[in-house]
DNA sequence: TACCGAACATGATCTAGATCAAGTAAAGTT
DNA sequence: AACTTTACTTGATCTAGATCATGTTCGGTA
């Protein structure tokens, strides 16, 4: 990190922060994200592959990234893992240990990865004073509680074609949220990660995503993704779940 | 319901009712207990396979399964549907409407079913004023989080051994909490809605309840179970899982 | 008590995707 | 620049479990 960085990193604050509005401050009134933001501990600056915490840890709280990605999994006895979630800049992991007050999975970086936290009794406290902050609570442990039972449905029901179809989609949007390309990114995690979550083997994404560019509907080039024909993507996904309400 | 049964329903309330340390008013002090069982709605009684909400409906709060059960799940466009959860007497259901007000999945009952119900916006107030019961609002958040986190490991990295050895001992283990025998119980849902549960066809589930029974890990009979050797359902499954913490 | 439809069981066959086995390319290391 | 390691790709083969087909049992109902 240069100087002008470390300087910059001084002034971060919720309010100046360009993605509070997808973040934990959605909604929030000055005076609430004043409260809210005064509890923040600052970006953490992390490397790639560098685990943040296991299952057995202490539970802490909220945890919002900045930049980078952080995955979050389970793993079996014989090593296997199953990655539950991907968490792009704003969105928020942690929540895991709210019942035991021990985390239940891992989590750990992507890439270079930066993120805000906010310790879990602090916002027990302000969800006392503050009804938008409580209800906020509410909505992103609801939001999380919905794409399990959406990653449920991919796991259960969907076939491989359809799971990497729905990623890729579901990675497409969030990136559009966050201001960036919907249709040119740069995946932030290993094939191997991608199987992991969609619960299929490396070889059959390698061999999925060279099925897509072979008839068009992507371009790829290791992490590099061009979507070429959104339409057919979504026909592959929406053939297969719930319309939205 | 005869007579008897109606007279004491009038009765029923959370301080007397034998599920409440399964249920929303567990580590509740006397005064907070009342406060919630004043907002609570008495147990409706339902047929087996009634719906209680669809997706699209408007969220209503939280429900507790007093009797029977209540299977939760989403459906494909081409009609099959994976099963989120089983709602045992005590269970809460119901949330999947948090974060948009509207619910997402479908509620069916499976059998002869009565339960409680909490509107939302009762509970939020209450929150205000009641930090247990904050507390316990959102253990039961994080808690419906984990056994979700539970079932993508199953969905996304276990055999079909594994996943039916695991169901058996949920079952058995929630059944015991409840007070009824662990080894011995009688399954309220179809084989159809266990294979749907488990991501696996009905044929599957069939020809995997003989093999249990082969080898005398169980003795089935429809959906009377025995469990003669908990110990090997239990080696199936925990050299597939994470310890506990 | 005979009939009907739904749920469940069981055998035969098939296939999506896993596993195994080489490669090849990129990214770091000396 | 040569060497290693790790990520990714691609082809060949295999198998767990799906699907298809048929039979059986049960619970309701008239």
């Amino acid at each position: 990190m240069n100087q002008a960085q470390l300087s910059k990193q001084h002034k971060i604050s919720c309010e100046s922060c360009s993605l509070s509005e997808l973040c934990l401050p959605r909604g929030l009134s000055a005076d609430e994200l004043a409260k809210l933001d005064s509890h923040i501990e600052r970006p953490k600056k992390l490397d790639p592959n560098t685990q943040i915490y296991k299952p057995g840890d202490n539970f802490f709280g909220f945890y919002a990234v900045r930049s980078g990605g952080v995955k979050t999994y389970l793993t079996k006895k014989t090593g296997e893992q199953q990655i539950l979630g991907f968490h792009l800049p704003g969105e928020i992991f942690g929540l895991d240990g709210i019942e035991k007050s021990k985390h239940r999975c891992y989590a750990t970086t992507l890439d270079n990865t930066s993120y805000c936290a906010l310790p879990f009794d602090k916002m027990d406290q302000m969800c006392e004073t503050l009804p938008d902050l409580r209800h906020q609570v509410f909505r992103i442990l609801g939001k999380e509680m919905n794409s399990d039972h959406a990653h449920l449905l991919l796991l259960g029901q969907q076939t491989a074609h359809e799971r990497l179809a729905t990623f890729l989609i579901s990675i497409s949007t969030r990136f559009k949220q966050r201001g960036f390309s919907a249709n040119n990114f740069i995946l932030p995690m290993s094939r191997h990660d991608i199987a992991c979550y969609l619960g299929i083997a490396v070889e059959t994404v390698s061999r999925l995503f060279k099925s897509f560019q072979d008839n068009g509907t992507i371009s790829i080039n290791r992490k590099q993704v061009e979507i070429l024909n959104l339409d057919a993507l979504n026909e592959m996904v929406t053939n297969c779940q719930e319309e939205e309400f």
